[in-house]
DNA sequence: AAAGCGTGGTA
DNA sequence: TTACCAAGCTT
C-alpha cells in the first residue's frame, strides 16, 4: 500500500505494452472506464491462491444471483456457501459475506474508497485492499501479489526471503508507479506476471522490461523469486460414513472455522487425525451394519493428503443431522472432498448443479 | 511468524 | 505419479 507516485519510464512502457496486449477479463472495466467496485472485489475475493479459468465461472455464477453488494449481504450464509462450493478456501466465503454486510449496513452499500479503510474488511488483506482502491477508483498504491514478487524480485535481482522480500517489493514497484493510472499498472503488473514473466519458461523476448530486467541479465530469470524449502505433507486415513434412510441420506454442518470450516459434509472421522482402518467404526454417527466400499476417496489439501474409506449403512434412528433427499444431493453445495464420496458411493454423477 | 486453509491444471 | 503452482488472509 506503499504510494509514492513518480513518473517512470518503466511504468510508461509497461502501460504502452498494455493497451494493446491486455486481457480481456469478465471482471474488468472497458478501456476508459470505471470499473465497478462490487465487481472488482468480488473477483479479487475469488482470485485469492486460485486461477483465473477457474474464477470465471463462480464469477458469473454469483454476479448474476446477486447483482449488487445489497443482494449479497440479504442472502443467507447457507446459499452463498454453497454457491462458493468446489471454489475451495472456504473462509473466503464466510468473510465474503459478512464483508457484504459490513459494507451494506455500514457504508450504506458503498465500498470505502481508500486502501487504509478497505483494509479492515474481513477477507481484505493488504494486497486486496490496494487493489481495489487502485483498480476501482484510482489511488495510487501498489498492489503486490505473487506476479508483482515474481516481476519485480526479476527486474531487480531480490533475493530475499519472505517475507522480507514482499516490503521490498513494494518499496521498489511504488518507485515505478506513474503518476496517473494506478489500476491499469496494477493490472499490466499482473498481466506480465500471467502471461510473459511466469514461474516457468518466461516470455523475455516479448517482455517490454527486458532490456532492464536484472535477472535476465543474469541468465537466470526462472531463479526468482526465491523458493523456500517445502515441508513433506503427511497422508492421513480416515473414513466418512453414508447412513441411508429411503431416499434419503444424512449429511452434517461442519464447525464455524476449520478445515471445509462451515460446509455441508459427511459424517466422517475427524479429518485433522490420521485415523487407522480399525479405529474408524468408532466415529460412526450411529451403530449400524457398516459396509465398507471397496477402493477408497483421494484428497489432497494444502497441507496433507486424505484416504477415505467410505462406509454405508441403512438405517437412521438416533442420528443426528440433516437429512436430505438422494435426488437433491447435488444441490446441496458439497465442498470437493465430499462431492467425491457422494460420487464413490454412488449417489452422485459428480456433476456440478446448472443452477444455484 | 509460521502454519492452516482447497482445488484443479500443468509439466 | 509427483511436484508445483494460482490475483492471500487469518491467527
Amino acid at each position: 500500500m506503499s504510494r509514492l507516485p513518480t513518473n517512470t519510464p518503466l511504468g510508461d512502457s509497461l502501460l504502452r505494452w498494455w493497451d494493446l496486449e491486455r486481457r480481456d477479463l469478465p471482471w474488468r472495466a472497458l478501456p476508459g472506464r470505471c470499473a465497478d467496485p462490487y465487481a472488482v472485489w468480488l473477483s479479487e475475493i475469488m482470485l485469492q491462491q486460485t486461477t483465473v479459468a477457474t474464477v470465471k465461472g463462480y464469477f458469473a455464477k454469483f454476479l448474476a444471483r446477486w447483482p449488487t453488494v445489497e443482494s449479497l449481504a440479504a442472502a443467507p450464509i447457507e446459499d452463498v456457501l454453497a454457491a462458493w462450493a468446489g471454489l475451495g478456501y472456504y473462509a473466503r466465503a464466510r468473510n465474503l459475506h459478512a464483508c457484504a454486510i459490513t459494507v451494506a449496513r455500514r457504508h450504506g452499500g458503498r465500498f470505502p474508497r481508500r486502501a487504509a479503510e478497505l483494509r479492515e474488511l474481513p477477507g481484505v488483506g493488504a494486497y486486496t485492499a490496494a487493489a481495489i482502491a487502485a483498480i476501482a477508483y484510482g489511488e495510487p498504491c501498489v498492489a503486490v501479489d505473487g506476479n508483482v514478487e515474481r516481476v519485480i524480485s526479476r527486474l531487480y535481482t531480490l533475493a530475499d526471503p519472505r517475507p522480507a522480500l514482499k516490503r521490498e517489493v513494494e518499496r521498489r514497484a511504488a518507485l515505478l508507479l506513474p503518476s496517473a493510472r494506478a489500476g491499469d499498472f496494477a493490472q499490466a503488473m499482473m498481466d506480465l506476471g500471467a502471461t510473459i514473466c511466469r514461474p516457468r519458461a518466461p516470455q523475455c523476448d516479448r517482455c517490454s522490461w527486458s532490456s532492464a530486467c536484472e535477472a535476465r541479465r543474469a541468465g537466470a530469470p526462472e531463479d526468482y523469486p526465491m523458493r523456500s524449502a517445502k515441508t513433506a505433507k503427511p497422508h492421513r486415513r480416515g473414513a466418512a460414513f453414508v447412513l441411508l434412510r429411503d431416499d434419503e441420506v444424512l449429511l452434517l454442518r461442519r464447525p464455524s472455522a476449520g478445515l471445509l470450516g462451515s460446509m455441508t459434509a459427511f459424517p466422517t472421522t475427524p479429518l485433522g487425525e490420521d485415523v487407522a482402518p480399525e479405529a474408524q467404526l468408532a466415529h460412526a454417527p450411529i451403530k449400524a451394519r457398516w459396509r465398507r466400499l471397496d477402493g477408497a476417496v483421494h484428497h489432497v489439501f494444502t497441507h496433507f493428503s486424505l484416504e477415505l474409506a467410505v462406509y454405508v449403512a441403512q438405517g437412521g434412528a438416533g442420528a443426528k443431522g440433516l437429512w436430505i433427499s438422494t435426488a437433491r444431493l447435488d444441490e446441496q453445495g458439497l465442498p470437493t472432498l465430499m462431492r467425491k464420496v457422494a460420487v464413490h458411493a454412488g449417489l452422485s454423477d459428480g456433476r456440478k448443479p446448472i443452477t444455484k
